[in-house]
DNA sequence: ATATCGTATTTTGTATGCAAAATAAACCCA
DNA sequence: TGGGTTTATTTTGCATACAAAATACGATAT
């Protein structure tokens, strides 16, 4: 009896994450269009994964479609990204809260040491670390809530304002504002200070919302 | 030129639409596995768009899918009920905010002329009805929001919630304080009070918890 | 030269067919 | 009779084939 067995993901499973890839990593750009043969060609599938996967992609919203006019790479607009930071605002704050009140002093521990990694990343101006790490330690205190549907949700959001990749337009100012606040984000969940927590974390989404959108050209 | 166009909706969008009434209405029980073949001479088509339209659903969370065993309607258990509603009550407080932010003064009447009909049906112990206007209150407030995405983050949750249908639960004290809550909630939008609504709103969807998981044995 | 119509080609939508996996049934043997 | 193994049937997964719509192309007429 072998209990290891290697259970193979169904295909369109597997083009589903492809395709998120190509799309996250903007090989596939926004607005772009996806020719089912083309794309069936150089994955070695079928149509029928490949259909399979695109609607589920365009369920979850990054992907369009149009009927006898196939799908498209959605594109992630200004009034998107406004309305979609507010709604992470109230989900990330709830999450900090929750966190603060059930996360084990390991899992704590542990957003500590990324935490600290962030912070050198961010005195050596490494930029990308810097963003990966800074995104852990959100998922892992969104994670720490112990709240499954909460993570989903707020990845499921993350993930279309990530697209959008305003990052660049980070300056040193918001920069630094942002890492003072993820010092207190991390003062908050060692003190196991949910109202303070909540309301950090709020605030910051609101600094990434300004820096996103610029703090001028105030859109909305 | 006809202008006046009939668009035929795909054929997946179609019977996506058609299972997802059939889930809500308790047609397919969840757990209910779904055959293909038996799902297809029903709705009289064929599995290619039949098997579209349950991958839809699947990323929806309505449907859960097993490796070469098919699809069955997802089971919503006590767990996924408490894990949605504080999230509920964080996503329609913020819609509150906004709403008693943006909302027309039309739309504001709109509201209380439904709430008026709530109130009515509350007395006449018209149970069915008086979901249907409480549902729409809600949806009203939330879309007065302007906020597009965030009603339709709040919709996806509130069905898995509705399929749950603990409703019958629903006692004669619980229901009383629902009504009472919503006298608040109409108020406070008429005063135009964000953050009087907001906390309304949250209060409201703890209500909601309290009757929905039974007050007694809190299971989490 | 441009606009319009008609045709060819591409692309999407749907149905069907075949292979592999899972389930059900039949069978054998202790 | 019961447990396990083999065989048949069902069901799912994937690929292909055909139909319909959309797009691209070209010819004709103005």
């Amino acid at each position: 009896m072998n209990s290891s067995i290697i259970i193979r993901a169904p295909l369109h499973v597997q083009v589903a994450e492809r395709l998120r890839l190509m799309i996250d990593s903007g090989e596939l750009e926004p607005g772009a269009r996806l020719n089912e043969i083309d794309l069936c060609n150089n994955m070695g599938v079928s149509r029928t994964p490949l259909r399979e996967a695109i609607r589920s992609l365009a369920t979850e919203g990054l992907i369009e479609l149009q009927p006898n006019r196939g799908a498209s790479v959605s594109i992630i607009s200004h009034e998107d990204v406004s309305e979609i930071l507010p709604i992470m605002a109230a989900l990330e704050g709830l999450g900090g809260r929750l966190a603060a009140t059930y996360m084990s002093e390991e899992k704590i521990a542990q957003v500590r040491k990324v935490h600290d990694q962030m912070i050198s990343h961010y005195q050596n101006r490494e930029v990308e670390e810097y963003f990966e790490t800074n995104r852990l330690i959100h998922e892992l205190v969104t994670e720490g809530s112990g709240n499954q549907t909460l993570v989903d949700t707020i990845n499921s959001l993350s993930a279309k304002v990530r697209r959008a990749r305003f990052s660049a337009q980070m300056t040193e100012e918001s920069w630094a504002k942002a890492v003072s606040e993820h010092e207190e984000i991390i003062a908050a969940l060692e003190a196991k200070d949910p109202e303070r927590l909540e309301a950090i974390l709020i605030q910051h989404v609101e600094t990434k919302r300004a820096t996103i959108l610029g703090t001028l050209e105030d859109k909305n």
